[in-house]
DNA sequence: CTAATTATCTTATTAGCTAAGATATTGACG
DNA sequence: CGTCAATATCTTAGCTAATAAGATAATTAG
């Protein structure tokens, strides 16, 4: 068995090992998300909003619906109910009156931050027992998958120009 | 400014980024996740469920409802429509007829691997550029923020016993 | 000034979820 | 055994939040 000097099969095996580790990590994220929401009791989506708006600061309704992939009128109901929780603001842009940004509201956010302290708390700790120069490699892991993630979504639109989404079935597109 | 040994104002700020980038990372995995199943025509949860089985091989249907967080239910559509879709088949149990067995049908799941195809590529591609010890490295990193997470959800579910979901509003939690 | 474009909201309709309970099967215990 | 509680999935009614299409309003280009 050649031991020395790179040895394919275990470095296949552990870029493998590495994606499920991933793919677990990513759907246990979304169930993170679906339990913070229940407790916090909005929905996933409004929470999904609401974590963008607290990494961003105030964004238009549009951009909005562009990060989320919902539509126009699917931001509108969002807004409407984190609004009624006290938890945005809509503040129309004086300049292009056509706009609404939505800024977050911090003092009553903070209630929804609760749910994160212990989440929060954890991470940091296990965050502890890595070196700075490990740090800095996890954090070019995650830039570079954001990138990458990025690049991916791109591409799946960009794929089949179908953004009707359903099932396309058996028609391969036509008008009504 | 001190410059030597241990700079926490530093260390901090890194840790800080760090967090910035995984909570970006995991926004922009869900949108990935709705661009796939929007793509293959089904909806996020029915992919949830499906990467879930192609992971894990067959489950029950409990199985899956408690991984989802969804109610049995709501599997039940999950699994009709993935079952007509041809892309899972339903199969009880012999030693307990009440159970039922989900499992993937790998020549149509094909279909809906071909949307993972170019992602995947990417991502082996970017970690080419890690060593192994790097790459083993980031799997620690992952498992440990799997299991960190797993413990976060218990806290989560066990901090207010109102399982019931939705906005508690002023109640400090009472039986009925 | 008019037409085209942009940004959000409104309305009608629908998909998919929950809650509650029905059905069917199994296991425990006298 | 036979009964009762427990387990596992499915069914149904009702509701929430999504989409699609179009209305409204403001801006920009000719």
């Amino acid at each position: 068995m050649k031991s020395t000097l790179s040895r394919p099969k275990a470095r296949a095996a552990l870029m493998q090992e590495l994606e499920h580790a991933v793919r677990r990590s990513s759907a246990l994220g979304v169930i993170f998300g679906q339990t913070v929401a229940s407790r916090a009791g909005i929905s996933s989506s409004d929470l999904e909003c609401l974590d963008f708006l607290n990494l961003e600061g105030r964004v238009t309704a549009g951009r909005l619906a562009e990060v989320t992939g919902l539509t126009t009128g699917a931001i509108t109901g969002v807004v409407d109910r984190l609004e009624k929780a006290g938890l945005v603001r809509r503040e129309r842009d004086e300049s292009d009156r056509r706009k609404v940004f939505i800024a977050p509201v911090p003092e009553n956010i903070a209630r929804i931050g609760k749910f994160y302290e212990h989440m929060q708390r954890a991470v940091l700790k296990d965050w502890e027992s890595y070196s700075d120069a490990e740090l800095k490699l996890l954090l070019r892991f995650m830039t570079q998958s954001y990138t990458t993630m990025l690049g991916a979504i791109e591409q799946l639109k960009a794929m089949m120009e179908t953004p009707e989404g359903k099932a396309p079935s058996r028609k391969p597109a036509k008008a009504p």
